[in-house]
DNA sequence: GAAGAGGTGATTGTTGACAATCTTGTAAGC
DNA sequence: GCTTACAAGATTGTCAACAATCACCTCTTC
């Protein structure tokens, strides 16, 4: 049933995840991977099972992702999957931008000139993949390209928070992708954010990055017409 | 955030805070009073006379406040409170610039007439405290200013964060505020906030918070130079 | 005298049991 | 029929004792 994935910085195991950090880890994963559904109760008993962790690491692990914002615990009532309003979403990803904003501007003061090839690569095989009609090698380039900006920026405070607010809507961003036209939208903002990395225009790139991500809030706006899953 | 019930963190009633909630909230209380100082270890047993609670609640007031970024905790090496480095300390505030930014913008956007009087007022009270020299009235009015701009903007997810920001330094901020000539120079700024808001010119609000906190910047490098206490 | 091994006290990590609380299902009263 | 009161079950909150680990000190060895 579990495929191993990608995406940190340690592969959990599930044979043995005993301590308080692989129960939080591995039930970050689980709920990440749209397991646990928004709305779904997380009883204790049944997570000690599910982890094979005792009942005092599940409670440290659920008050972490509570402190995440991935779980929403209440006094004696238990912990569920937070549900995210679409207005919620909104005003995460309006965080998102300034905050990426900040980011894309200092990656544009320190970008090392093999960081810049690496930045003109991808947004060549960005370009390829939605020609090709490639979603999936899209999104992942995607990923991809937010991730390199964010070592070039090497701004760990503002990484943790973006990290952290990625994780809380997940669901949303999923859904964002199957938007159709979203890559012909998407990708001019993507290479007028490589390009002012590339030239070392700081003002340019926090301007191209808050763009991108304020045409992804109106694409979840529209979302909200659609229909609030 | 998990708990609803917030009571306001002032009275340092020692006598009765057994839950976990109320042992989180003096500890940080503690702490940011200065109490502990950075690097100090925090050992449970002593946390358990201090606080009156047991040590599964101060486990996990230690835990939630590792969360918030206030402490540290070493596996096997108990907590200790967070040591912030200036540079670090720079980064916090970077992001409190953006994230003030927006919020500051949003403010701007919804002010109703009644919170561009209030705002107005506290112009003027600042500009008397400041001529008067009374540092520690400016300060007050100063977190006045940034909770009521906060509360007109009405950004959960941006409050959220830069409460978070403000409680790792207020170490740093704390020195700051001692810094000869800060109000002469912060004055102007407030004033310039407050005059956009009222304005409804959300560009103009989002520039000059964004001018304010760039300039607490170059007052924490400057305090670097003097000495990184 | 310096380096390493080993013991000892202090501190944290973990467990299981028990108490407090909430939820659900059932029955009585209007 | 609908609401309210109550009891049983399920779930979470709390605690105190025990195990594991670490930091420090002493002693041996070269």
């Amino acid at each position: 049933m579990a495929s191993e994935h990608d995406t940190d910085r340690r592969a959990a195991r599930v044979s043995a995840p005993s301590t308080a950090a692989q129960a939080r880890d591995t039930l970050r994963d689980a709920i990440l991977r749209g397991e646990y559904l928004p709305g779904e109760r997380l009883v204790e008993a049944q997570l000690c099972e599910r982890l094979q962790a005792s009942r005092f690491n599940v409670r440290a692990a659920l008050q972490d992702l509570s402190a995440e914002g991935l779980v929403e615990v209440q006094r004696n009532r238990g912990a569920q999957v937070r549900k995210v309003s679409m207005a919620e979403a909104v005003e995460i990803t309006e965080v998102r931008m300034v905050v990426e904003g900040l980011i894309a501007a200092r990656a544009a003061e320190r970008v090392a000139p093999e960081q810049a090839t690496e930045l003109d690569e991808i947004g060549v095989l960005m370009r390829r993949a939605v020609e090709a009609g490639e979603h999936r090698r899209y999104s992942d380039l995607n990923v991809r390209l937010h991730a390199l900006v964010r070592s070039i920026a090497g701004h760990q405070t503002a990484d943790r928070i973006v990290e952290t607010l990625r994780g809380q809507l997940v669901r949303h961003q999923y859904m964002l992708s199957l938007l159709p036209g979203r890559p012909q939208t998407s990708l001019p903002q993507h290479e007028r954010i490589i390009a002012a990395i590339r030239d070392r225009d700081p003002k340019a790139a926090e301007a191209a990055m808050r763009d991108h991500i304020s045409s992804v809030i109106d694409a979840l706006r529209s979302m909200d017409y659609l229909g609030p899953a």
